[in-house]
DNA sequence: ATGAAAGCGCTAACAT
DNA sequence: ATGTTAGCGCTTTCAT
């Protein structure tokens, strides 16, 4: 058994409240009596019962950070990002995986376990604003992460997914590239990233006075390396015509360059490529990708930011909240023709 | 306020030892009653607070998972295989990241969060035997991961580094290579992967009656792909001459495919290359990369199944145990001569 | 088969 | 500046 607070009372000679004072330094104690405690505390090798504290305070100091899955790496990048800004905050971090399925998330949202954390950061998939009554009636703090639920009764945060989108088409049409692949559409999608990023692709389109060639609206389903290379081996075998490809992830971009290189295409000389996350492998591929980076710092730093002011209250009555991240196109090699050793 | 067992206790006219009994179902309860407890439960949408019950039963239902960190994609894949083994058995995953640091690692084994989990699963980098004491004192259930502590106080798990790379070596030397470099060798270290994936090397050269050359162990500090480029650009810079490259990881594996193929090398005609963890990626990148499946599957089945067992006791008086995972050889572009479209 | 009551370790009124 | 005490929501003897 470990040593409880009254241990370390006893040892110390004072009542428990003297240590839980210690404990969570109170001001008002002799620095004797503090002293004395510290070494009972020391001598015991005490720790305090999280669980007890929790149960009596009603905060646990676990936070449940709920995401698709961690092979993801864009995923397992945001998640290393939040575990490291919640332990500066003496905070924990819980991973539950949705596998994106809409099921899941449900019983994860309503399960026993969210009752245990302080709050969820919640990057929802399978989810939608239909199911915003639902979420409504979750009383533990939450903030949205992505796009799937836009305008949700809870705080929300993500990045400039049309922004982002046009400003990668741009970059391709400032290159001097015109038939552009919208490479990760998916038409059915009324909302989440795909529509998004399609209307960015567009909004670029139509500024440059280009029209829409519905041949370079290519589906890819579920943004996988294996299913940007799919995708692509099927649009080469159908012979549509391409200069360049605004892919609408890291992933499929990395799966169609693949493709595309094992065809004997270069990129960026016949084919540029940019994709969408800055995930960090892009920076060591062959050719290196350029891509968007989404500003997954600010993302975690702000939601972290809002989900601790709702579970102190200090952001109580406020209405939900909506931050958009700032963007950065990077240009690496998969879009720098004529650039150095590629 | 959410509903708590006395709520539902109250609605359905019982006391709450019958709730609890529902709860946890005990089997001797009468079927009308229970009926009614079920229902007062649906109509009141009460969840058990697992606190509570944690500080009660000293059972949090919690595990911790400490990793170096998320960003390497074996950590990550780890990861999200253990989420997914304790998810199946009801228990949530805590997951902290220690960067490797061995102070970090420490303070978080000795922090209150550990006294707030049922288990303990620990990707030493930073510890090694030395603290086997220390780890020794720890009272919570932990199964070590790895091999920075091989013959430490508790269950460990982890794959079969020597061998794995002995295979790995003979399977380029089976395809005609024969200045082979140990690719991520840390001379100094007397233990860890390195040393082990060293010895794994030796072992297959000396079977095939090659000396070893100094020149081809090559140093790689931190295995990442930009430590792996980095190492590689200077040992070209140097002019080593080889035709095979055992690399330790495949993140350094990846980094120096890059390089090689800059330099203007072709893989696998001019230099073969073998990593090691079956990272996901390997299978797409150009050319995809032969490696070490390392049995990460079996790791965590086997980590969890032993957890559990110190957790219930049911392994209570068992000394530490050790359990070495099947591995196998993947082959794939990078060492296969002649293949198809490469 | 079910109820009454103690208590897990802690925090926070309320006293002094 | 420190002590006394109630009670967070649950499980668990011990009764009945």
């Amino acid at each position: 058994m470990p040593p409880t607070i009254h241990d370390v009372a006893r040892l110390a000679e004072v009542s428990i409240k003297t240590v839980s004072n210690v404990l969570n330094d109170y001001p008002h104690i002799r620095p004797a009596t503090k002293q004395r405690v510290l070494d009972a505390i020391a001598t015991l090798d005490y720790t305090p019962n999280l669980t007890a504290r929790g149960l009596r305070s009603g905060r646990t100091g676990l936070v449940s950070l709920i995401i698709p899955d961690l092979r993801n790496a864009y995923f397992a990048e945001l998640a290393d990002i939040v575990v490291r800004a919640a332990e500066a905050q003496g905070l924990s971090v819980l991973i539950a995986q949705s596998n994106g399925d809409r099921e899941r998330e449900l019983s994860l949202l309503s399960g026993p376990r969210m009752q245990m954390v302080d709050g969820i950061l919640f990057s929802a998939l399978g989810l939608s604003a239909a199911d915003n009554d639902l979420l409504a009636r979750i009383r533990t703090p939450m903030v949205l992460l992505g796009e799937r639920i836009l305008d949700g009764p809870k705080d929300h945060v993500t990045m400039r997914n049309v922004e982002g989108t046009q400003a990668a088409t741009e970059h391709l049409l400032s290159i001097g590239r015109r038939r552009l692949l919208a490479f990760g559409a998916d038409p059915e999608q009324g909302t989440g990233s795909a529509r998004l990023r399609l209307d960015g692709y567009r909004w670029a389109l139509a500024g440059a006075g280009i029209a829409e060639d519905p041949d370079l609206v290519v589906r890819v389903v579920g943004w996988y390396r294996s299913t940007g290379a799919q995708s692509m081996r099927r649009l080469l075998e159908r012979g549509v015509e391409f200069d360049g490809v605004v892919a609408f992830n890291d992933l499929i971009a990395l799966g169609a360059m693949r493709v595309l290189q094992d065809a004997g295409l270069r990129i960026p000389e016949d084919v540029a490529v940019i994709g969408f996350d800055d995930v960090d492998e892009t920076r060591y591929t062959l050719p290196t990708l350029s891509t968007i980076d989404p500003g997954r710092e600010e993302i975690v730093e702000v939601a972290l930011r809002w989900l601790t002011e709702r579970i102190d209250g200090s952001a109580a009555d406020l209405p939900p909240r909506d931050h958009l991240t700032a963007f950065r196109v990077l240009q690496r090699e998969s879009t720098t023709p004529g650039g150095d050793g590629s």
